[in-house]
DNA sequence: ATCTGTGAAGCACTTCACAGCG
DNA sequence: CGCTGTGAAGTGCTTCACAGAT
């Protein structure tokens, strides 16, 4: 069965929400309480696992545990996915540095730049390497995803060397409208498009968004 | 009439693309070609800017300076927008330090930080505030957005400050799913979530998300 | 009595397809 | 002849509402 990706994105914020639940030694969850926590009606949450399977018990719930576990598998986060950063400025340091990849199974398995001043330090115990040697490096070492934190205009250049050396899921940072070929995923992390699309809202007083 | 906020999402992409179409002399574009640029549908654009009025020549295509100045027009783009950022750490010095914000209009205009080593120290000469007062200073000089990038367990507590200080539009960089009243927004910006929504797709062989 | 799982209904966004203008 | 602007058709997601399980 197609599952739309809309209901593939929501899986994390739930995962997210029960993995909270369960370290506060909470058992069983209902959709309802869950759908408060995060504005989210309970009938998308009981449609949305429903692609999946039936994971709860009527007049009772979700057992916690169960359930995250079961969203852990079906986004395939029982594994370790390894990543390649390209980009160690200021941005790219903050990101590598960051530790709420690490307890979710994804550890930055390489570090490039094109900076000679940049090239051979480290961050966090990983040794930057020069960008001009992405293809060979990963050639030898795959990795599964890319995060792009170059700026604009070698970003394109770069997920292109990063599609070659077949990663499939790239995080692109870099303000563009990047292209990859078919089969391969592309998602956008980009501030000023996210306040733009504020400011609409923000100028004429009493509007605001329907969602 | 009520424009939906999908629409409202796509200006910003469509005004950078006519951006750079205007610093290489482009005077002149179809929906099809910026359609290309974007990946978008020429009909979608064509709809999209449909809500706000005519702006294209039929037989022609779109005046590219006159468009984006529309554009800009519609999402508030013409004016200067103040910022308070809050949380100093890794994270929030790479977006203080970020200079694609300053061209779009945004300015950062404070920034706070709880910890007692970094108050006073400042990031492209702004001087860094501390958190405790966000309240007396945002009231006194008030800024029209938030960003929040502290640690997620005092998430909430900055976001409700800032609401209080009438901040109606917070960009989260923190991993939790806020609350916020009616009449503010808030987006979220997390790499972890967006990650987890591509894993899924990288698990089943040959599976690709259809959007 | 409560809460899930789910067809069916409803709603919102996208795409079609073409009249009309330059 | 090309390309916009737009009703109408199509598609896909969300919400409803209730049978059924505990």
């Amino acid at each position: 069965m197609e599952i739309p990706s809309v209901v593939i994105d929501r899986l994390p914020l739930y995962a997210r929400a029960l993995a909270t639940l369960d370290s506060n030694g909470r058992e069983v969850v209902s959709s309802q309480e869950l759908g408060n926590h995060l504005n989210v009606t309970p009938a998308q949450i009981r449609k949305d696992l429903s692609y999946f399977g039936r994971f709860g018990k009527q007049g009772r719930g979700y057992n916690v545990r169960k359930l995250l576990d079961e969203l852990r598998r079906i986004l395939g986060l029982n594994r370790q996915w390894r990543i390649a950063i390209v980009g160690a400025g200021r941005l790219g340091k903050a990101i590598a540095g960051y530790e709420g990849f690490t307890p979710q199974g994804f550890r930055i398995a390489e570090a490039f730049d094109s900076d000679p001043a940049m090239i051979g330090s480290t961050i966090n115990s990983l040794v930057i390497k020069n960008t001009e040697h992405l293809e060979t490096v990963l050639s030898e070492n795959p990795v599964d995803i890319g995060i792009v934190a170059v700026p604009a205009d070698s970003a394109q250049k770069v997920i292109d060397s990063l599609v070659r050396c077949g990663v499939r899921a790239i995080l692109n940072y870099a303000p563009i409208a990047a292209h990859v070929p078919p089969g391969v995923q592309i998602k956008r992390i980009d501030p000023v498009l996210a306040l733009q699309g504020m400011t609409y809202y923000l100028k004429s007083e009493a509007a605001s968004p329907r969602r």
